[in-house]
DNA sequence: CTGGATCCATTCAGATACTG
DNA sequence: CAGTATCTGAATGGATCCAG
């Protein structure tokens, strides 16, 4: 759980609390878009920032160089500067990084999966005569 | 892959291209902060609107708002409205919902269990150049 | 209790210019 | 090629007030 700072459990109160605010505070990095995206479009290989650009479609360099030093700043892949003219900078996921790129691919695969599921959804929300606000289900 | 609009199949380019920004743009709704952390709440059954604030620490009455309808909208939960006084809004998953709240749980996984990577990851990376094992442990 | 609407500060994100 | 810095408009998010 990240959504609450205390769990039932037997451990020390203080510790737990601080964990889970760093386990908020790193969630927070990590569950944001971009993040997501370069994690997904780093993969299983090393990738340049150019190709990074090309393959994270529509991100600006602005972006991609601050989510790369954030992902960077939390261990989940590495950046090897290659000293040669013109310079040659590779990024690659860590452990971390791959584990989580497991996870980001699941997402990704629900997202193809319940494409047509949530683009009806969609359309009945939209829908003005249906009036879905106004639904009242459940009498009690 | 959500990265790049176009894959290499032998699939209608544009079929493809309205899907995948479709799908691009789904993956912006919910690969937020908020949305994953409402659904992550959400896990535990059906909740009320007011129970959800106490849940998802940190939320503002606003952002609950507005993403609810979010998920709403894209048919993550459905949104149920008794019609009493005071009024009592119950929140649920739906099938795409929780099938997503699966790869939310792994995400939070992935969180507890390399949180001390992550933290000393970020102890080195934050540390100018200096010895590592003279860094203690500075809060926040 | 739920939720819409508004005001306002903060942050985000793109464009541009400039270094090594 | 890779990256930093700055400037600016856009978007975000919180606080508050109002309504059913």
């Amino acid at each position: 759980m990240v959504t609450k700072q205390l769990k039932g459990t037997s451990e020390d109160a203080a510790t737990v609390t601080r964990a889970d605010s760093l386990a908020r505070e790193i969630f927070s990095d990590i569950a944001n878009k971009w993040a997501l995206l370069i994690i997904e479009a780093l993969g299983e290989g090393t990738r340049r920032f150019t190709e990074l650009r090309g393959d994270v479609d529509g991100i600006s360099h602005k972006m991609l160089t601050q989510n790369l030093r954030l992902l960077e700043r939390n261990g989940l892949l590495v950046r090897t500067v290659h000293p040669t003219v013109p310079p040659r900078v590779e990024y690659t996921l860590t452990e971390p990084g791959r584990a989580l790129r497991a996870t980001v691919d699941a997402m990704c695969d629900w997202t193809h999966r319940y494409l047509a599921d949530i683009e009806s959804a969609r359309n009945r929300f939209d829908t003005p005569d249906a009036a879905p606000h106004l639904r009242q289900t459940s009498g009690q």
